[in-house]
DNA sequence: GATCTGACCGCACTCGATTGCATGAACAGC
DNA sequence: GCTGTTCATGCAATCGAGTGCGGTCAGATC
């Protein structure tokens, strides 16, 4: 005590910011029910609960309530080596399709006391290794890997370090991960079938990048439902896209007018691919669906609203994410248990951009 | 050593699965080059580096190097209260004003070494709480809230106790807490100008939610917008929406159409609100801009591809963002700065919801 | 009354990195 | 040859929680 300095002085040497007390600790806890540190951790750990008599057990439990304890993440993860975090490794947070399948696993996530840390890696294999890096090195305790290419070294390398995984939308060539899928095959028959009632006999595929399983799945199914219906495989009315975009799908249709423009209807590797039809639609002045009628897939977000709207595979995306999710945290939860992959059921959302063709 | 015992009993004991060979740790790295860690950590830490010769700083880089040493971020955390995270709290990330906004701030975080968790609200102040309470107990550095409303006493009381924070789009009532938002104002009235340009003289508004700074700012720049140009400032051309939703603005719009349909023209307070107006075109057969103008506010993606497309209020969603992380980064870095708040310039997008009134 | 049992609790160490302090060597100056 | 610096490095504590092990004490048993 120094009685000669002022007490304002005293006041103002520290706080220049209203200092955010700091939250309590397990040994604040402690010493408010006169315990030693390690019987608090015990009392408040329900499964050590039984190593603590009942009384001291509340009044830790009492000392925590009035103190306002919480727990701190991370000193318990440098400790226990569990984060109780997931990561979810995005290419592009901007695409409208994740969104809610990044809802879909919050939803499941939540309730299991586990949050999702998201990353983009916009397709750059450099970007996506240093945020799985970075991921990893946050002791996440599985990923959701949105990303995948069928050839895929980082993460077929990654699966055989034992890091835990799951799937969604696309898989890797001959890599037993659990995987959630829309079920492309049917999704691409119907819109096949959707197109070949209404009387389409030259229907043209934008397949999307044969480098994800996704877009060979799709492709192959094209050619599978388009001999279904009795039509004849023809090679030049299959335009394969780079990307996943509506500019490689603005690309890939005006390459297929430049080739052939005797076809009525275009089955898209997806939405955006989908987009870029309409575009390029604008661009010449091609009326759809009375020139051209186009089929999506995914149903992402406002498409009821375009010009005209689009016509296309309805995935159950939040359920997508949720069943994502649920595998994720079997894997974390239940190792033992053998990893299963699962096809979710589309459906077909008819709009405005099919129709009869006209010629 | 047991040579009784078959060499593969032994390799099936342990291994189910193919241990993530553990990462190495700094004294792993301390040890392979003959120091201490504490010696270690100055080597690796630049701002430490002097205290350590160059030969030995060599020697420490040189084992971590071929180590593949990666400092483990929660042991960090723990010991320097440091994260090199923050917080991001959005009311729904499926709301696709976010995505681009999300981008924007990670490309300003990732060049600083830091990282962005991302939560969402729904609106829901319980979950609102508990989300901030996960992010403050991760020690996240500051947060970005994008969930301000004009009495939210949550972050009143974070901002006394000296939270770091800065606001996007919306904004507390007396609370100086560096924000940064599109030019509301200017935008509602480019809108209103351009509506008064093609003659019309019965403008309605469906305003945002008064709960919100950026509602009551919109429609006040509405009223004063109108005036300015020598209209009648009708409070019954005036309808609130509860949230900024195109549902509540389909209700909005389906009020306004109860009580006098004689406007010719509609500033909607957000793009989601004129999502709704659209809606309700279609539910009753109006004709947009025919009939009826809409101007949107955001500039959201794929406007351009409505029917008809949004004439909206186009702001820079990345560079919010991206402004937006630098204020916060500021705040961590330099804690003595006098916090700023920006007002992002906003563009009026004309696209083909607007036209000259048919009556 | 000595011994045993078992429930309860505290000690001390650990996780991995950081940092104040102390030690030691090398070297200059007298 | 002795003292005083300076620089490089090691020691040990720390962040907050979790946990193996051992100690204490009450009650039961013979």
């Amino acid at each position: 005590m120094r009685p000669d300095q002022p007490a304002a002085l005293q006041a103002t040497a520290e706080p220049r910011r209203p200092q955010a007390r700091q939250p309590s600790t397990l040994r604040d806890v402690a010493e408010a029910a006169g315990v030693h540190a390690a019987t608090a951790s015990r009392a408040l750990n329900p499964k050590t609960q039984g190593l603590v008599s009942a009384a001291t057990a509340r009044r830790v439990l009492k000392a925590a309530e009035t103190l306002g304890y919480q727990p701190n993440p991370i000193a318990r993860s440098l400790k226990t080596s569990r984060s109780f975090t997931v990561g979810l490794v995005l290419p592009d947070l901007t695409n409208p399709l994740f969104p809610p399948i990044v809802r879909g696993i919050e939803d499941v996530l939540a309730p299991g006391g586990y949050s999702a840390w998201i990353v983009n890696t916009d397709n750059d294999p450099q970007r996506e290794l240093a945020q799985i890096e970075s991921l990893r090195s946050r002791q996440v305790e599985g990923l959701i890997i949105a990303t995948a290419r069928l050839d895929h070294p980082l993460l077929r390398k990654m699966h055989d370090e034992g890091v835990r995984m799951v799937f969604v939308n696309r898989r890797v060539e001959n890599l037993d991960v659990p995987t959630v899928t829309a079920d492309d095959a049917t999704g691409i028959a119907l819109a096949v079938k959707h197109l070949a009632d209404l009387g389409h006999t030259r229907i043209a595929h934008l397949a999307g990048p044969q480098s994800t399983s996704t877009g060979v799945v799709r492709s192959r199914a094209f050619r599978h439902a388009i001999r279904d219906h009795g039509m004849a495989d023809d090679p030049s009315l299959v335009v394969e896209c780079a990307r996943w975009s509506e500019a490689d799908g603005a690309g890939a249709m005006r390459e297929l007018l430049g080739r052939d423009d005797r076809f009525t209807a275009v089955v898209a590797g997806n939405d955006l691919i989908a987009l870029g039809c309409y575009d390029v639609f604008a661009e010449r002045r091609i009326s759809c669906p009375a020139d051209i009628s186009v089929v999506g897939f995914n149903d992402m977000p406002f498409l009821d609203k375009l010009s005209p709207p689009l016509t296309t595979v309805g995935v159950p995306h939040h359920d997508i994410g949720a069943e994502a999710a649920r595998m994720l945290l079997d894997c974390i939860e239940q190792p033992e248990r053998h990893p299963r992959s699962v096809l979710m059921a589309v459906s077909l959302v008819i709009r405005g951009s099919t129709s009869r063709p006209s010629r």
